[in-house]
DNA sequence: TTATTTTATTAGGCAAGGCTAATTTATATA
DNA sequence: TATATAAATTAGCCTTGCCTAATAAAATAA
C-alpha cells in the first residue's frame, strides 16, 4: 500500500504545499485569494484547481470553511515538504550553496519522483532533523517533528539550546556568524539576557563566552539541543557558514 | 556571458537531447521519424516542435540533410546530458540506487535549472569522467571525453583496461560481479583470450587471475585504464556493487 | 517511368494551466 | 437596512505540447 496512489502534476503538488503552509501559519480561513497569493498568480486560476483537487480528493472546500487538506493530500502536502527540506539540507551541506540560494532550486527538486529518492536522500543526509532555515523535516511517515524554533533572544537564561538555522542570510550576517564558530548544530547556551538594549550574552561550546546584540539574536534560529531519542539522533554537526 | 541564454522547456531540451544522442550513433540522417521513436511520440509533434527549434536557432532542419544542432543546441544538449550522467553517478554512489533504476531519476534530475549546480555537483562527485553505464561526462566547457567505452571481450591480450559500466543489469549478473568484487573502477588486465569459446582469463588487480565468459566478457563495459592527466583524475574508487 | 509505399507536413482538436473581463455573492460600512 | 467594496465564480481565450486524419512529397519497386 502505497501513500501516493497516482502521481501528482508539479502544479497540484505547489497547490497543496501552498494550502499546508497557508494551514500551518494558522490561518483561520483559507481563501482561493490568499492561496493566489501565496502562488503569484490569478485566483481565478486558483478556483479551477480547486475543483481539480476536491475531484481528486485531496482538499475539501467549502465557501464558510475555507479550503483544508484532507489526509491524502496532507499526506502528499508533507511528502513534499519532506522532499523540499531535505534537498535543502543536500545542497547548503554537500554542495556548499548558501542559505538564500537553496530554496528555489529545492523547489524544482521537490518534484522529482521516486518513490525511494526521499528516504535514500534522508539516509544519506544522516537523518537531518531540520533544514538550513530552521524549520523540521517530516520523517518518512508523515511526522513532522513538533519541535519548534524560536529565535536566540527568546531563549530563557541558563537554557541550552542548537543552532539550526538563520533569519538573515545576508553576508555580512554570515560572516559574522563564520568568525565566531557558528554553524548550524553549534550549541549555545544563553548565559545571561542585558535589558539595557536585549544583548545576549551566550556561552559556545566549542568557543566560551561572547556577548552578541538583540538584532544578532532575533536572526539565529535555535531550538531545544536535545530531543526524546537522545541527541546521537542529530545529524548536524558543526559546520562552517560560507 | 552565459552559454545559455535563455531557458529550455523540458520538452525542448528532451528533443535537443535526442537529436545528440541520434547524431552520435552515426545516422546519417536525423529525421523526425527517428525523433518520433527516440521519444515515443507522433512525428506530426515533432514537426511542431522541429520548427519552434528551429526559430530559436537550436536545431538546422532541411530535408535533405536532416537535423543537426547548432553550436548553441549542442552546447544545451551537451550539458543535458552532462547533468544527466552526473545525477546518474551520485545516485547509484551516494543514494546507493543500483545501475538499473538510475536512469529514469537522472531524467526527471537533469532539467532541474541551475547555473552553478551541475559544477557543485561534478566536484562533490569528484569529477567522475564515466557515468554507471560508462559513458562519458562531458566537462563544464562541454567537452565530451573522447575515450570510449568498450566491452571487456573487446580488450587486447596484455592491455590493462578499468571498469566503467555494464551493459547488462540483471541481479545475477551484478551479484557474480560482486562475488567477484568488480565494481565500477576496478582495473583489470586481460590475461589472454581462449579462442575455443571466446572464454577470458583476466587478472584482476586485488584478487589474482579469473576466467571468465564470453557472456560476461560482452557485458562488462571498460575503458582504459588512465588518462593523459594521468589516473588521479579518475574518481571511482573500487565499491561494492549491489 | 510509373505505381506503390513510406515519410513529412498541414489542419484541426484536446487537456492542462494559466489569463482577463464580467458577473455573482459576501462582507463591511454608512 | 441599503450600499459600497471585496471576494469568488463563470465565461471565454491563450499557449504548450501532444494527438488524429488528411494531404503532399519522397523514396522505392515494378
Amino acid at each position: 500500500m502505497s501513500i501516493i496512489s497516482h502521481s501528482q502534476t508539479n502544479s497540484e503538488e505547489n497547490y497543496l504545499k501552498v494550502i499546508y503552509h497557508l494551514g500551518n501559519e494558522g490561518k483561520t480561513k483559507i481563501s482561493p485569494t490568499s492561496i493566489s497569493e501565496a502562488l503569484n498568480n490569478n485566483p481565478a486560476s486558483v478556483v479551477d484547481m480547486l475543483k481539480k483537487l476536491v475531484d481528486k480528493k485531496l482538499i475539501q472546500y467549502e465557501k464558510s470553511k475555507g479550503v483544508r487538506l484532507t489526509g491524502k493530500g496532507m499526506k502528499i502536502a508533507l511528502l513534499i515538504v519532506r522532499r523540499h527540506r531535505l534537498w535543502e539540507v543536500f545542497l547548503l551541506e554537500k554542495l556548499e550553496y548558501s542559505w538564500d540560494e537553496v530554496h528555489e532550486i529545492a523547489e524544482q527538486l521537490e518534484h522529482v519522483h521516486n518513490p525511494e529518492l526521499a528516504d535514500r536522500l534522508d539516509k544519506f543526509l544522516g537523518f537531518p532533523q531540520y533544514d538550513p532555515h530552521g524549520d523540521p523535516i517530516p520523517t518518512a511517515s508523515g511526522e513532522m517533528a513538533d519541535i519548534h524554533k524560536t529565535i536566540l533572544s527568546e531563549v530563557a537564561e541558563g537554557k541550552a539550546c542548537q543552532v539550526v538555522g538563520v533569519k538573515d542570510t545576508s553576508s555580512s550576517f554570515l560572516q559574522y556568524l563564520k568568525k565566531l564558530d557558528i554553524g548550524i548544530g553549534t550549541k549555545i547556551t544563553l548565559v545571561e539576557k542585558i535589558p539595557f538594549d536585549g544583548s545576549v550574552i551566550i556561552s559556545i561550546k566549542s568557543g566560551g563566552k561572547t556577548t552578541v546584540s538583540k538584532m544578532f539574536a532575533d536572526n539565529l534560529l535555535v531550538a531545544p539541543p536535545s530531543l526524546p531519542q537522545g541527541e546521537e539522533h542529530l545529524h548536524y554537526s558543526p559546520r562552517k557558514i560560507k
